[in-house]
DNA sequence: ACACTCAGAGTGATCGTTCACATTCGGGGA
DNA sequence: TCCCCGAATGTGAACGATCACTCTGAGTGT
């Protein structure tokens, strides 16, 4: 008594419960071909009732195409917004693909070599590097190659491309800043093998010389939040910095904590600007000014991108989101010189 | 003048070269029976000329095996942390599962929805919901059906298990406040489909009633920090209420900012508690007294759940981290009554 | 000298789909 | 009547691995 076995249905079965041929069931499947209206209704029927579904491994087998893309996390992970993420992989499930992930950690050469890895696996359409990889750049997809797309991507002369690399906003807070009165500020950049970092870093140094503005330094170095507090902690007393653009959210949020701890007001004494406008940033004390991004769409994009080097399409014309300047309560007019300053 | 064409080498191309049968070089890369040394040299140096890899997809066809794991992320994807993903998605690749994600937004009924075609696929060896699935339960791999592991699972009672729902600390929050000569307490809750969210409440409700204390109520319901400046904006201005105990820190840092908002020193006039410990929550103004869950593990242990799910194997003995309470700058002793108060 | 065992390797079928090509059928023009 | 054409469908091979067998030859016990 053999109970019925639990495996699906096949194109066989389904042909020969339609009384056709497999062939005019993978036909139909595809829409190649007209048919006979009365072929249509009894495979449609078959289908149903065997409650068939292809194997999508044996299709890949015959197709040699897995419909299967990756994507990178960057390192550290806390670097990645989820919203981001989510938006990629909806853009790949709604184009037919499927999106696995894959974190990367460790060291540059170590990311460049794993990437290589997942590229030569055979497996993978396409791969999707999250943020920065440095060394390496993006590529098509040909016979026997894999395409790759990278969201901070750079150029041949390492200028930043991309909807991460728009910087232009820096101008509008420094340009901001210079109206409320700032003179001397202190950039806390992020990671430098990000170009976003070095796009947000040579834009602050632009914009700081074209307005006649002095820079105290240069501070920071990854994205977290110990090196924006780091960076404010470490401010000398009498640095006359009254304004600090950092170069994202964390940073900023570390820098803001620290100017508290010190005693600073924000932004009486020292005004704070991050960047990516995180859920806390709206809520910190006080608010973070900062610049807001489309996190989705940027994650679309970038997929959108990558889809277009599977494809060998042309890449799709990016209507980057333009990035928008938020004031909010870290900024503020600057510090009216101290007497005691003045008279020496 | 045909150029090499770049496909892959094949099992065969490999026997070919090192004059052996196919079985040989595939028994070869599955360590079984014994060999000639001779042999292994042979097809080892095959191997390495041809730069041969195992086509995965005709592994696949022939084992129906796919070695496909599936991670679906909650909604809203803000309430997954980065690194439970993460640390997921590095367990799976070093256990030799590949690790889709998939984001199904959407009501609990859409969710269980998708869900359920995902199981249905026959693509995948198992699927891991990074959150809540109400109306679904854990499943181990049998012929034909794919695994699924819920990190907030729930059993027959609706009562919270797994990793996340140990909301034994709560207890402990109250404890200590309690100590500190709180008497009257205000909880923000998550969602209530999550399990890790009822269970808090539920022990939030029961240690108010164990220890004597006044609960005010009952606020919240996702996990947004709106829903935590809410839950405060709106409170009474003659509640009592001297401490607030908020299911995650979004809800935690939303209600500092209405108590900031409302010239309500924290935690001079209100003491706020949150869970999760982001980062940002440590560099708040005042810094969040919260409850520290190592993120990390609990992805790798959900994780491991699926594995032994998919391989019929005992469910490991999970050694859930306990969660641990950090009293930071938001929790302190409860204010005396006003005078005021004392004379009406 | 014989059968037996086991290490070591080989043979052919098979998974479910698509590709390339062959076949059938009905109708219209010469 | 015959031929041809296009619509509609059928046939068999192929994708690259594993599974279930079969086969060979050297050693072993009697």
């Amino acid at each position: 008594m053999a109970s019925t076995p639990p495996r699906a249905a096949t194109l066989h079965e389904v042909a020969a419960l339609a009384g056709v041929s497999h062939q005019t069931v993978s036909r139909f499947l595809h829409n190649k071909g007209p048919f006979k209206p009365a072929t249509i209704e009894r495979v449609e029927a078959a289908i149903q009732e065997l409650n068939y579904r292809p194997n999508m491994i044996a299709r890949s087998m015959r197709t040699r195409e897995t419909g299967i893309l990756a994507a990178i996390l960057p390192s550290p992970v806390t670097a990645m917004p989820t919203p981001t993420l989510a938006a990629a992989a909806e853009l790949a499930r709604q184009s037919g693909y499927f999106m696995e992930i894959s974190v990367i950690e460790g060291p540059a050469q170590d990311r460049a070599k794993r990437t290589q890895e997942l590229l030569d696996s055979g497996r993978l359409e396409g791969v999707l590097a999250l943020g920065a990889l440095p060394g390496m750049s993006e590529q098509p997809r040909g016979p026997g190659t894999t395409a790759l797309a990278i969201l901070d991507q750079y150029d041949d002369r390492l200028r930043g491309i991309g909807p991460l690399a728009d910087a232009s906003a820096l101008r509008e807070i420094i340009e901001t800043l210079a109206g409320m009165g700032h003179r001397r500020f202190l950039h806390i950049q992020g990671p430098q093998d990000w170009s976003s970092a070095r796009a947000r870093r040579e834009e602050y140094l632009r914009s700081i010389e074209d307005l006649g503005l002095d820079s105290h330094g240069i501070r920071g170095g990854d994205w977290t939040l110990e090196s924006g507090y780091a960076a404010v902690s470490g401010l000398e007393e009498d640095s006359g910095v009254t304004a600090v653009i950092a170069a994202n959210d964390y940073l900023a949020l570390g820098a803001l904590r620290a100017a508290h701890d010190r005693g600073w007001p924000v932004p009486r004494r020292l005004s704070i600007t991050g960047w990516d406008d995180l859920p806390t940033a709206r809520y910190a004390v006080p608010a973070l000014s900062t610049v807001a991004v489309d996190q989705r769409s940027q994650g679309r994009s970038a997929m959108e991108r990558l889809i277009a080097l599977v494809r060998n399409e042309p890449a799709p014309d990016s209507t980057i989101p333009v990035s928008r300047l938020i004031l909010r309560e870290s900024t503020g007019p600057a510090p009216e010189p101290e007497p005691s300053e003045v008279q020496r």
